[in-house]
DNA sequence: GCGTCCAGGTCTACC
DNA sequence: GGTAGACCTGGACGC
């Protein structure tokens, strides 16, 4: 869109809310319509409104707040702007509460540098969907064949912006594709029939992911629910639940394993029950407690951890 | 060059 | 409830 508009808009944070904390937390803002710039310290994101607006808007920290340039085809109404805010709060985790768990943070001496740095948000999609449908992609791979097969989604099944940038596809996007089209051109292999039925079942209001957000259940029931997604197994539902609140499930995954092992355990091997009984004593927090400490390393020249 | 292994796992079929 | 074996793909590795 050479002819865009742009716009100006504010995200008002709160004092526990430190932007790369959130934006690094995890490999999310890799994948598109994400997109990061370490350089210039800025993430962007192609955001696909409900009545199917794309805005591409640039996120960069301002200190107690965070700065959006927003540019979209033609202008944004009001109702635009505050769908706009809506979704990118839902990313960068600004609704949820993080004062109990950086009260619980304090508690433990080796865990005080995580409320002092500000970190605990998982940066997460805009929708529970695309973050499904990126976990699955996850699964059984390289995180370069993850890039790969997101790109793919995206390039042939998303709505285009400009000659770089596509929205993520909505579930009937993808529920009108076979699965041999997505084996040839996705290159999601044995997935595609998962990936299939899960866009099927959304698409045709079967299934609500987005639904679990607000969700009653207790976290338990809320992990089958998950898990009843073919495709989605431990690792994917427990990663899944994180990005909606509820840190109750380590995910194990291969990457993990052998961080745990690495940092706990002089390299050697460690069976998984002794990896859940280290955080049981963080109960509902321990998923967010055991990813921090995997993921220090990432964030210590940084914040001075 | 070619075969093997495995990566930010999961499903099914059996016990 | 626990555990083999199969499963797309692409890159790394050994020979």
């Amino acid at each position: 869109v050479n002819s865009s508009l742009t716009r100006r808009i504010t995200l008002h944070t709160p004092g526990n809310f430190n932007f790369w904390r959130t934006v690094y937390s995890h490999g999310w803002c890799a994948l598109p319509p994400f997109r990061h710039n370490a350089d210039s310290h800025q993430l962007e994101r192609l955001l696909s409104l409900e009545d199917t607006t794309l805005v591409h808007c640039t996120l960069a920290d301002n200190g107690t707040s965070v700065s959006v340039v927003a540019r979209s085809a033609s202008p944004l109404t009001r109702d635009h702007r505050q769908e706009l805010i809506r979704q990118l709060r839902t990313c960068l985790r600004l609704e949820e509460d993080f004062t109990p768990f950086h009260r619980e943070a304090t508690k433990h001496e080796e865990f005080r540098w995580v409320a002092r740095t500000k970190g605990g948000r998982l940066l997460a999609s805009p929708s529970v969907f695309e973050d499904l449908v990126k976990m699955m992609c996850t699964t059984n791979c390289t995180w370069g064949l993850t890039t790969l097969m997101v790109t793919n989604l995206v390039r042939h099944f998303g709505k285009k912006f400009d000659n770089t940038l596509y929205a993520f596809p909505s579930p009937d996007a993808i529920a009108g594709a076979t699965e041999r089209y997505l084996r040839t051109h996705i290159k999601s292999g044995y997935r595609s029939p998962h990936l299939l039925e899960l866009a099927e079942r959304v698409a045709g209001g079967k299934l609500d992911p987005e639904s679990w957000r607000t969700s009653s259940l207790p976290t338990q029931e809320l992990f089958e629910q998950v898990q009843s997604v073919k495709g989605i197994g431990p690792y994917a539902a427990g990663n899944l639940l994180k990005l909606i609140g509820r840190y109750d499930y380590l995910g194990l995954d291969s990457w993990v394993r052998s961080k745990y092992c690495e940092l706990h355990a002089r390299r050697r091997p460690v069976k998984d029950s002794a990896i859940e009984k280290h955080y049981k004593r963080f109960g509902q927090w321990r998923g967010l407690f055991f990813w921090l400490e995997m993921t220090r390393d990432w964030h210590q020249d940084k914040f001075k951890i």
